[in-house]
DNA sequence: TCAAAAGTGTTTAAAGTACACCCATGA
DNA sequence: TCATGGGTGTACTTTAAACACTTTTGA
């Protein structure tokens, strides 16, 4: 049997979560959109061989990356039976090298609307968006899709982006603040308003003692699917 | 690449946690406690595979189990390349089929003491025990451990033995009793108290529609890792 | 000077916790 | 009758939600 990995690559453009797909320059299927994938190597486990897929096509090392779910149905790819496991990562949107685009054909999709894609990616990507607001409901790894310094209204943005609901900011604020795990910054970000809203960094050292803490920023939380 | 799947079944005996290893009886490692597992077959995805060798076991289908995670070192397995995911399944261990265990010399171990299995088993069963702890603080996964009639001192037993912790029993009651899965029999169990603890049925049309339903079971979650 | 977005404060409601108390019954 | 585990009630604390209010500043 054939294994492979494919990559559901999340990013958020400030306001709206976004996937990259690649459009196929090998047959079957020549020309349609798919996640990013490969055949796992000889010498590297699954999650390195996701790591490098990852990287070919984005230039970024060291992302936030996990394991969502293998996919095995034994006709899901009509060549040969290959299970693949899938992986969703969340990278920032702006780091992202886009000379790589052009030679893999990547393009940014709003997870809202993007095309039919090949073999069972749509369900990859259905499983990996459920997943994630899941997972994000109890622990900070949005985080991950914003640049180093980022202030209140954005992070609200992205969480009003990715459960599709509007928060009441003194709230918001104030829970994301509990957390002790923003470092508020001197400077001001006066682009998206007079008054300016105020930068804040991760706190790199709590960040990564309590990443796997269970917070409770999202209100109702109850009603998730995972 | 060989793919396979493994098995970490659980069972509650009223005390503790439990999980079901074999003895292998081929070459390598002939003799050594294992996890319960097998190769995919041709026409089977791996949930199927993992239920195959479920059943094979326990002689038990239908049964409660979810995708833990791939495990994937190129040399896990010394003699040829192998994939293999990871199951979790939770059993009642009354229902448990004893004959078979003689026929795959398989026998109960409490989790906080079992012995060294072959490969990467042992991880396979603490990143299982980890899931566990997590997915059990949000979602009514535990009653899957219990027999179909049971009383609420029972499954206040298995909750502060999943956590290893104890919890006041009044609140326990009320927290559990508010989810309105629960339904309260006529019937009192009288073995385990002079009083007698009635017995409770799940309501298995709420549980099902609320199984995804987020929870909030356990104290302090946020001290959870997942 | 005023609209617009950032940020703070306050009131109210709900949920969680600790713990005291009552109940039923077999030895 | 009394020790034991089951079950209920209540006061207190913590957390969350709603929303009004103040601040800043460029147009």
């Amino acid at each position: 049997m054939l294994v492979a990995v494919d990559c559901i690559i999340f990013g958020f453009d400030g306001k709206e979560l976004k996937i990259l797909l690649v459009q196929r320059h090998l047959e079957p299927e020549l020309g349609k959109w798919s996640l990013m994938g490969g055949f796992v190597q000889p010498e590297e486990n699954l999650k390195q061989a996701a790591a490098r897929v990852l990287t070919l096509l984005t230039g970024l090392t060291n992302v936030y990356m996990e394991e969502l779910l293998s996919f095995s149905e034994p006709n899901r790819d009509p060549v040969e039976r290959t299970l693949s496991v899938a992986y969703f990562a969340f990278i920032d949107i702006n780091k992202y090298e886009q000379q790589l685009s052009t030679e893999y054909h990547a393009e940014w999709f709003p997870l809202a609307n993007f095309p039919k894609l090949i073999f069972d990616h749509n369900i990859m990507v259905q499983k990996a968006k459920a997943r994630v607001q899941y997972k994000a409901a109890f622990h900070p790894i949005l985080f991950e899709l914003l640049p180093a310094k980022f202030t209140l209204p954005q992070l609200q943005s992205l969480y009003q982006g990715v459960y599709d609901v509007t928060m009441d900011k003194g709230n918001f604020s104030r829970k994301v603040l509990s957390t002790g795990l923003l470092v508020k910054q001197a400077e001001k970000d006066k682009a998206s308003s007079k008054k300016g809203a105020y930068y804040y960094k991760l706190d790199k050292r709590k960040y990564n003692a309590n990443f796997h803490a269970v917070l409770n920023i999202i209100p109702n939380p109850d009603t998730l699917y995972i």
